[in-house]
DNA sequence: CAGAACCGTTGATAAATGTCAACGGTTTTT
DNA sequence: AAAAACCGTTGACATTTATCAACGGTTCTG
């Protein structure tokens, strides 16, 4: 269960654990498994936690006054989900995260994390790493939404995240993208010629 | 020159300098000035400093195929401009950042700040809080472009950065929020009723 | 001061994308 | 096994946004 987790570590940080530090952070991990569907966080509430997807598949979405998610974020196994702002500031969420597949996760509350990071050098580095390798990434997708077509924004999409097209069916990636499920459909039917 | 620079760290760190820490800092950021136009990195260079904003205004962006440009990031006062992603995978960048005022800034290289941060833990504290606000304020704005119509994305734009708006032509704003001068423009005729 | 560049606006038209409704084929649930 | 939910697709049509061209007013620059 916590192989990954560690492995994850290690290989971010590239600094490696100590059998204390390790049992340290399986102590403080606690699983949770989440049925498909089920919320791991609801609008309105206070982000408790963050989770490391150990297996599994997620999505985290707003849903606007008609009723329409919008998907803001995608996850699988190795990926943290949780909702930043809400965590950090206190403040309720204005997002959904819920599981599309069944899965398992590790999670820790903020106040937990902060604690292990002043006893384990390792996970400061590799928070570092994380932010940062985060910020190119919101650079380039909000660079893309921008700039780009729908159609080379989900060409760009597929290229870089084979993975998510093939656990996510095509609404929710039509929706990741910004678009409709038909104009998606369209976009497709156009670029198999 | 240095004041603001230091005024920001103390405030955000909440972690005050001692007089030997804030020279290190003034002997380390070199100042540079930008005449209107000036650009401070261009497509295809590594960005090999980040630059604090002490007095000015200036805009990063991209250029397409057709020559278009795509107004990524704005910056004022108080605000770090550089491309991160050139700047820790020292790969050429695939934007431009220029001076839209006469701008003077205080630069640093990443060798030079990741050495700061070993000897002044203000700054390391500084660089986390920023990260979380910065990793804050993409989220939001992604969202936004995400889930709103173009009208309601200047709105909340208008909303959260007046200054912005004062300080930029409408054409700047328009690219910015991914739409065209014209669009704008009618969106705010629509609007003014 | 004169010419050039810049800026916001408007109109006409085209292109991209959304909306709504319907369908058939799957998968899931009971 | 039957019913329900889910999924991708298509057609007809509406809406949003982009494109292109032109204008008058401003600001910059030599």
């Amino acid at each position: 269960m916590y192989k990954n987790l560690l492995a994850y570590i290690n290989q971010y940080a590239n600094l490696p654990l100590t059998s204390e530090e390790e049992s340290l952070i399986e102590a403080t991990f606690q699983p949770k498994k989440l049925r498909k569907k089920q919320y791991f966080l609801q609008e309105g509430d206070v982000c408790k936690y963050v989770g490391f997807i150990v297996k599994g598949a997620m999505r985290q979405y707003s849903v606007d006054d008609k009723g329409v998610e919008h998907i803001v974020h995608l996850y699988i196994e190795n990926y943290w989900a949780g909702d930043r702002e809400s965590s950090i500031m206190l403040t309720p969420s204005n997002y959904n995260i819920d599981a599309w597949e069944d899965t398992e996760m590790l999670i820790i509350t903020r106040a937990e994390m902060l604690d292990l990071m002043e006893k384990i050098p390792a996970l400061v580095k590799m928070i570092r790493l994380m932010d940062e390798r985060n910020a190119i990434a919101n650079q380039r997708r909000l660079s893309s939404t921008i700039s780009n077509t729908a159609e080379k924004r989900y060409e760009e999409f597929a290229d870089n995240h084979p993975q998510f097209i093939q656990r996510f069916p095509q609404h929710i990636i039509a929706s990741y993208l910004g678009i409709t499920k038909e104009t998606l459909s369209r976009i497709r039917k156009q670029a198999m010629k």
